[in-house]
DNA sequence: TAATTAATGTGAATAATCACACAGATGAAT
DNA sequence: ATTCATCTGTGTGATTATTCACATTAATTA
């Protein structure tokens, strides 16, 4: 299934990461001696929660989901992003197990790097610390929101946004083919599996999107912003 | 209302938190140089969303609520906490603009330290950024739960939930007074003013716990925390 | 102290969500 | 092609939670 590419192509990634260009040959080298590239297929997990942290992971293509199976053993999917970006960072500085899961959505290239090198800059690079602060930063802010609005939202509204952030952030198109199932896109919003299709259907009903399957065209933007934020 | 005590009392609350035991004197003397200790009542805001970060908080003593209007206006209790520790840090370092309030819920002992020597230390500093950023992923993987219990819990086990932190961790006390209305419960918990209310009273009259007002007495904290963990 | 405002409690009506059941579609493996 | 598992669409009560409309009780302040 896993196949790995090379053991050390950092220096063709080095623009992918704003993180990554403080870095002189040395520190490069720092980051790169132990790292290792690995191709995922879609649907294979990448990082898994309640294993050891080892590894940072730097995502260089492909879309995944950060989850988490919560307490009634129920997975959530808290974020659905894509390369370039690193994953599994504030594991490694917080808990030494990981807290939640990383799975890929379509074919995946990453870099496991050990966190060794990665804790060594931390503390001997204060630009490159500085950065990272920053990363977390924003995440726990993005997080913060995310959480709100999707409580406070309504269903509709969620789903929307949700609908705009795959064609204008990961797909930066109208026309593309949903990431993940029916399931997952309830585990996403925050309800379940037949409420969702209940949605698709009514925003198809009233031409706000057309729908084959998986494969989605945003007909009418507008009105899907208007509900988004409605709320 | 609010009262300015002195401007460098640092040495005394050094113990108070992990990250500031890292400094030497000379450090410290950067912190406080340009930092002030104001005390707030209850119910005053010590840091209003939206407005321009000037400084990191460092809450001495007292309990305090992180609270974000949302979409609609409406408030959301991101997190309920008690000092000594630092609050505002991610605004800081992501945005130029607090995300979110910060509320005391008793009287107050807050620094407002500059933050300028707080991103100095970061930089030049490999400890106190290791420190920081041990804590933003504390923070983040922290909250990422409680979402996740929150969303995916019923109601009454999240409400156990919060009964049970404020016995263990705020008051550690099975006998405390709720230092929240009900509405601003039921903006923590995710629910209506009524809802909170019909909790309570639910609680009440299973013997769980004993209730006056604003007073608490937990009678059964095994059910409690079974209901806690039921989901 | 009276007047006002904020906070709380309650039951009934309303709405949202869930859990199940069943059927059809899809897709990967043999 | 056949099998098996997964994914999807749809309808139906049952369950849960919200909202409304008041009643009631603090808390505040003129």
């Amino acid at each position: 299934m896993r196949e790995i590419v090379k053991d050390n192509t950092c220096k063709d990634c080095v623009v992918k990461s704003s993180m990554i260009y403080i870095l002189d040959e040395e520190e490069m080298e720092i980051l790169c001696k132990n790292s290792i590239e690995i191709q995922f297929q879609k649907g294979e997990r990448i990082i898994k929660q309640g294993t050891f942290t080892q590894n940072i992971v730097f995502i260089k293509s492909g879309i995944i989901k950060l989850h988490l199976s919560g307490p009634m053993h129920k997975d959530e999917i808290l974020k659905i992003e894509k390369g370039p970006l690193f994953v599994g960072v504030p594991d490694v500085f917080a808990n030494k197990i990981h807290n939640h899961s990383v799975t890929a959505l379509s074919d995946t290239a990453a870099c496991f790097i050990d966190y060794t090198g990665y804790k060594y800059l931390v503390q001997n690079n204060g630009k490159f610390a500085h950065e990272l602060i920053k990363t977390l930063s924003n995440s726990i802010i993005n997080y913060y929101n995310h959480c709100v609005r999707k409580t406070q939202k309504q269903l509709a509204a969620t789903f929307a946004e949700a609908l705009l952030y795959f064609s204008d952030y990961i797909f930066e198109s109208n026309e593309f083919l949903i990431p993940i199932t029916r399931v997952e896109f309830g585990e996403y919003i925050g309800t379940s599996r037949e409420s969702v299709t209940k949605l698709i259907h009514d925003f198809a009903k009233d031409d706000i999107i057309g729908v084959n399957g998986k494969k989605i065209i945003i007909l009418n933007k507008k009105i899907l912003q208007k509900i988004s934020n409605a709320g």
